[in-house]
Parts: C-alpha cells; structure tokens; sequence
DNA sequence: ACACGATATCCATATACCGGATATAGGGAG
DNA sequence: CTCCCTATATCCGGTATATGGATATCGTGT
C-alpha cells in the first residue's frame, strides 16, 4: 500500500470523497421507488432532493426503461429493465441453485408456500417462491420484502448473525406490520435465543394477520447462514398440532439436505470451538 | 407547448443533449454484467470505455451493493440490491398478478415447465416460471433472457408485433443459439405468418438442443398482445402426437383465460377492421 | 372559472467527472 | 527463482457537465 501520499491531504476541499454522485443518486432513487412507488414530488421530499436535480433523474431513468411511469396519474415504479438485470442476479447464485431441487421436492403436494430467503440490508428477500396452488397468501411471491423482526424467516436469519449485528439492528426502529408484530427489543432477543436452541422460528400473524410461517435455517461450508427456508400457511392450518409437527419435521430435513449440499457438514457444533 | 425557444439554439455545442452521462454509464454497465459477468477489462472493452472511468464506475456500484466481486477471481457480477429492487417490478405487474391463478392451474400435475414472458428490449424474459418436479431444464428459471427469434416464446410476441418491429428486427443481426436456430429472415417471416394463422407457435430444439416449447400470446382489453405463456418440456414429449396435442389445448385455454381476465373480449379479429 | 399543487424547462456557475499517466499486484513462462 | 506482461488501483488538472433557484406550463379539484 503506498501509504496514500499525506492521509487526507486530497485537494477535495472539505475531507470526505464525493465520488459518482449522480450514480449514487440514481440508484438511491430506484431503491426509493422499488420501496415506495409514487409521485415524483413525494420521493423528492424522502429522499431530500431538490425538484429539478429529482426530475432529471426520473426523466433519464424512465426514458431508460429503468422506471416506468403511468402517464395518467404521473406515478413512477420500477420499470422492465431493473427486473431484466435484477434476475441476473439469481442466474449466478449457488445457494439458491442447489437448494432448488429440495425446495421442489418439498413443495410437492404440500398446502403450504415454500419460500429461500435471503438476507439484504436489513430485509428478508425472497429468492425462490412456490405457491400453494389453491389458494393465494398475498404478499408471498417476489417482490415483497420485511424486516428481519417480522415472521419467522426474517428471525431465523437475525438469530444467527453476528451478535453485533443483532445489538445494532434491535437498537434501530422496529417496525409494526399488524397489532401482533413483536418490538420489544428485550422480548427479540430472547426470542432469537429460543430459535438458536430449538433450530427453527415459528410466527403467525405478525406480518399478514392471516398467515403463519415456519423457517430454519440453511448454513454453508463455513457453518454461516446464508439463506432460510420458509414455509407459509394460513393461520389456520397451526391450529392441528400434528400438522404442524409434520411441517416442521420437513422444514428441517429441507433445510438441512440444501446444507450439505452446500458442504456444510452436521459434525456438532462443540468441534468448532474445539 | 412553449415552442422551445429556437430550435437546437441551445448553447450545447453540437446539437445532442448528453444529459446525466455517468448514471447512464452506470446502468448500462450493470446491464452489459448481467448478460456478460466477468473481469472489469472484458466490460471495457465490451463497453468502449476508458479503464479509469469504469474502473470508478465499477468500484461504486459495488460498494453499494449493486454489483458483487469475487475477490479470487476479480470477476464482477449482479449484486443483491439489484434483484432487490427488480422484484419490485413484479409487485406491480397487472399482467403478471392477473395471470398468477392460471398458471398454477395448468402447472397442476404436468410434467412440462410453465412460463409467463413478455418482451423488453429484443429479449424474451421470464415474468413467471414454474419448473416441472422431477428433471430440471436447464436455463428455464429467471435469469435466462433470449432473442425473440429463439424458442416459440420469443417467436409468438415477434409475431403479433407491430410489423415495422418485425421487419426492423428480422433486418438485425440474428443470434444462432443452436445448430437447429432459425436465422433465416424469410423463413422466420413465413414462420411468424402462420404463428398468427393458428394462434400458438412451436419450436424444438432452437434454444437448447435437447427441449421444445409451446407458446401462445396473451391479449390484453385493446387486443395488443401483452405477454406470452409458454410450456417447455424435453424434446421426447413432443415424439407423442396426442400428447402434444393436449399441451396445445391447454396452453391455449390458459392463455385465453388470462386474456379475459385482461379485459379481453374473444369477439371476431373482423370486428377490429369493421 | 379560478387557484393551487404538481410537473416541466431554463440558465449561469461551481463542481464533480474524465481520462492520460503512473504505481502496484498478480501470475505465467523460462 | 526472476523477469515480464497483463490486470487492477490511484492521482490530478482542465473542462465539460450537473446543480438548483427561478420561471413557465399543466391539470385537477372546488
């Protein structure tokens, strides 16, 4: 490292290094509308722009096909083109490749939505989606994402970050999504201590009021949690405590066939402190 | 309209407007990562840019996120954020919302993979995608984007396009993905004439070597057509004539449904001309 | 019909970006 | 093991380019 001549020094005038602000920006404003599609002159106001800098962005993003704009209300989302790079994503993803035919097997014939999540920046994201045929849980397919806080694939996830991580994030806003979502940061974390034990989260109704979920977690090689498997149903299917116990029985053996295909090996845990 | 004052008067040297270069930049090479992941060199080249400058370009876009690095091999690709936020795309996908029941009804037991597409740019891309159990086919998940005169998905929305996007496409370069892909201009137009005759198109073997897929368009309430839905299975299935035949069925009373759930009235094509 | 809030466009100026040059790292061949 | 060559990282000044206040138009609700 060549020891960046006087540590500082740069003739950048006041310290910090405002690099492709335009860039920045740009995607600022997609994330902010991916979040909160709408009018132009709300996104100005959330994300702090002025008016002419926001609307020159909009006009370039959209003529791009990067956002696409409803000419009647003037209301801005996401447009094709972010969906077209986006799934590139998926495209090179090893976790999600090799759980894929786990997830298929285990959603055969089930009554229940089979989900891999993921985390990102604090949000549970969802990387493959089987719907119950049947009936529809809204809210389940791509597209929506929730805090770590809220159902049971957002808590496995948080259960086994690093425990900095979960200091820092329980400290932050917790949002509500229905009266029953759980923010008491105290009652969080004792929560996630239940999971660690047991090995899997269960939640119902503190996302959609409706709905229930149980999730477990998937480790890698490194024995880290890279990704959760997640099962949805509605509320009622938890009522049976046997159906419930079947569940839970192939949201485990799910989770952990993906596990070792990814490497991860069962070996207890005691080795690894050995 | 307040007539622009005079006319290309503006003070910008030579005529164009090059407004907010670098956030075009920018997404353009996240766009050139996701159908070409690789080293920074081979994006600059691919690109035309200066070293330097993508080199800025690309250290930004990862550092947020939007890109991803394997730090072994220096090689770059699509990030989390980005799938992040292009999954919002669907969220608010009318089309797509519309269509969902009914692709899980003709997904139901078969042993073929059932596709939403629609077209964006010159490229089919998968809206939906729900993989037979069992035999995976490879490249039939998101994240596999190919030329409209590839596979009878691209073909049937090529069909019903405007017929300048046709001729102006057919004229374009015309990628050959396998020996058995069609690059014959004339022969695709005759192909695309009697696509529209009988409503649904076929192909086997012209994407990938060893499947065949059916496709047939979806309307929407001003009979354009909006989106495609496209069965795909390995090539022997289509060796069974009556087999092939129920797919045909389906396939179109899928689509069918799905355009009425559009708005989309079945009425006489005359009735359009009367 | 009027008024107000939202959207579109203009322009001078400061600033953030461009890209040639230079410095480091990595890795393959001899 | 050393050399060389290619790929990656950083620097820096001139200047093209984005910024945002002000102004003009649109369009929607009352």
């Amino acid at each position: 490292m060549p020891e960046r001549k006087a540590a500082g020094r740069g003739k950048t005038r006041s310290g910090a290094a405002p690099a492709l602000k335009g860039v920045r920006r740009a995607l600022e404003v997609l994330e902010y509308l991916a979040v909160h599609p709408g009018r132009a002159i709300d996104a100005a106001e959330g994300l702090g722009l002025s008016w002419a800098t926001l609307h020159r962005t909009l006009s370039q993003l959209e003529q791009g096909g990067f956002l696409q704009r409803d000419p009647e209300s003037n209301r801005y989302s996401i447009g094709p083109r972010m969906w077209f790079i986006g799934t590139a994503y998926l495209a090179n993803h090893a976790v999600l490749e090799a759980a894929q035919p786990y997830l298929e097997m285990a959603a055969e014939g089930a009554d229940f939505t089979v989900q891999l999540v993921e985390q990102a920046d604090g949000l549970a994201v969802t990387l493959y989606s089987h719907l119950t045929s049947g009936e529809i849980i809204t809210k389940s397919t791509y597209g929506y994402h929730f805090p770590l806080h809220c159902g049971s694939k957002g808590q496995v996830m948080l259960a086994y970050a690093e425990p900095a991580f979960i200091d820092a994030y329980l400290a932050g806003h917790l949002e509500r999504l229905t009266p029953e979502t759980m923010t008491e940061p105290e009652v969080l974390h004792e929560q996630l201590a239940t999971i660690r034990a047991q090995g899997f989260a269960k939640t119902e109704g503190d996302v959609q009021r409706f709905t229930g979920s149980l999730s477990a977690p998937v480790f890698n090689r490194s024995r880290q949690v890279v990704a959760a498997v997640c099962f949805i149903a509605r509320r009622s299917l938890f009522r049976d405590a046997s159906a419930e116990e079947e569940m839970v029985e192939l949201l485990l053996k799910t989770a952990q066939a993906i596990s070792i295909a990814l490497g991860w090996r069962p070996g207890d845990l005691s080795e690894e402190y050995s």
